[in-house]
This record gives structure tokens, sequence and C-alpha cells, in this order.
DNA sequence: GTATCTGCAAAACATTTGCAATTCT
DNA sequence: AGAATTGCAAATGTTTTGCAGATAC
């Protein structure tokens, strides 16, 4: 991300310095946070920062095509930056979200007549090599 | 569905009365509610069906394999007792889901080394047939 | 008779909303 | 000034939990 600030312009939005920290973060990161893991360490640096702020971010940025919304995990919805078709793999022992590429063809899967298709997901369950080789009882 | 007592009871589970019913309106229905739909179409008929034993029998099903957990919907999941490997579409119009047949291969997705997979959903959205060619304005 | 199951009420939790204060142009 | 943005507090809606009574084996 060389310039933030033209990025968000080139997409409609006002790069309000709220929204350039957000999306500096979340460019940043592999780690598919969610609106809370984002608060949580962004209000270090930026104290007056909001939970609203970031959840409107997050839907502005989710709506305008910068960012995208995972509902991978049970509880909490979280977001990934990279906007390339790729797969997600949560694992239900640690709880990380993992990239990994698609084959082709996937992001386009056959519908039937008639449907209209705007998002796809491929959203994958169960152990990281990390926590499927640990000696540590799973949950 | 012939015999869903035996059916219950080959997954371990006790065929009480209000299970019988969840799993009645799961197995025949294509509808992927949630717990909610459920709630309401079920205490019609069996007035004292608590919402909790609804969620309680859900996520029982769901941890022995009678059923799925669908994370297709923003507010609430939605479930199916349809374990055939399929794909579902979400119409952000009208709400519903729609089964669809996936191409071979997509349900064992080539995942990286070391990685042991559970669970995988391809998950999509859009508009579907009647909500596509409608007059009406779309949300 | 003991473990399991059910249901009510309350709690927990993520997310949204109303609205006033602030900020940007 | 005027429009957009922010942030607080309260509300919303789904799901979970504690616990007492009911039920099944």
């Amino acid at each position: 991300m060389s310039d933030p600030a033209a990025f968000l312009a080139k997409h409609g939005v006002r790069p309000s310095y709220p929204r350039l920290k957000i999306l500096e973060y979340l460019a940043g990161t592999k780690e598919h946070p969610s609106a809370e893991m984002i608060h949580r360490d962004l209000v270090l640096s930026l104290p007056t920062l909001s939970r609203t702020t970031v959840y409107n971010t997050l839907r502005l940025f989710a709506a305008v095509g910068i960012a995208r919304e995972l509902r991978i995990d049970e509880t909490e919805a979280r977001f990934d930056a990279d906007m390339r078709p790729h797969g997600h793999f949560r694992c239900r022992a640690c709880g990380r979200v993992f990239d990994f590429p698609l084959t082709p063809g996937i992001e386009q899967p056959a519908l039937p007549e008639g449907f209209k298709l705007e998002r796809a997901e491929l959203s994958c369950e169960g152990l990281c090599p990390a926590c499927a080789t640990s000696s540590l009882p799973l949950p």
C-alpha cells in the first residue's frame, strides 16, 4: 500500500485519520482481525478511537470493495483487505484464520440458470499444522 | 427419513419428543431455517417447546453429524439436515437460501501440507432468479 | 434412583442506532 | 455555513448459561 490516502480517495472514501489507520492496520496484517481486535490494537496509539467508528469504517470498506467481511468465526465477523480470490481456513483450536490458494474454477461456481452471483466464499475449518501436532488437549 | 427415532438412536441421540419434531421439521424443509424459524413453526403444535431446547438440539445435531450449521446469514445461524456435499446461495433481496451442486473437487480443497480439514463450506450471495427479474426496488 | 432433558429467566456478547459534538471543505 | 464524520450511551437481537422441575431408563 504505497499511498493509503489516495487508495481511499480512489474508492470514493474521504481519507480521515481513523479510516487511514484502520486501512493501514488491515492491509498490514494477515491475522484476519475482528472489529474488536482492530479497536484493541489501534486505541493504544489513537485513544479517542471508538468501537462505533471501527464498525462504521469496516462496513464502509466492505461496501466499496476495499475489504471483505468473513463469516468464518462463530461469534464475530473477521475482515480481510486482500481482495484477490483465495480461500480461508480457521483452526478450531487456536482460532487463527489462514489463507490458501483456490483451485481455478472455485471462485466462479457453476450456479443454476438465473442466479446473479455477487460474492463467493470458501470457508474451511479443522486443525492448523501447529495445533494438529500439539500434544495439548484440544477443545 | 423412514424412522426418525431410529435415525437419532443410530447417532447416539436419545429420541425425545422435541428432538423428533425438530428432526422431522429440519428433514422436511428446504428453507435452511434458523433456530427462531424452527421454534416459531413448531411451537404452534408443541406449545411448551422452548427456544433453549431448539438451540440445544441444533447444537447437538451439528455435533453428532445429523445437521450442519450454515454461517451464510449475517444475523442468525441457519441449519441444514442434508449432509451430502453441496453449496449454498443466499439471495440478498429475499433472504432465501438455495442449494446448488458442487463441481467435483470443491468439497476437498487443496490445503497446504499439515492442515487437517474437518469441514468445508462454499457460500455464495447475490440475487435469486425471482429477485433478479423483479421490478421492485432492491435492498 | 440416577442421569438426562427441558424450559424459564437472566446474562453475555457482537453489532447497530440515536443523537450531539466535532471536523473537514 | 453545510455536509460528513466521530463517539458516547443505549438499544437490539441472537445465543448461552444457571438452575429448578420434569422425564426417561
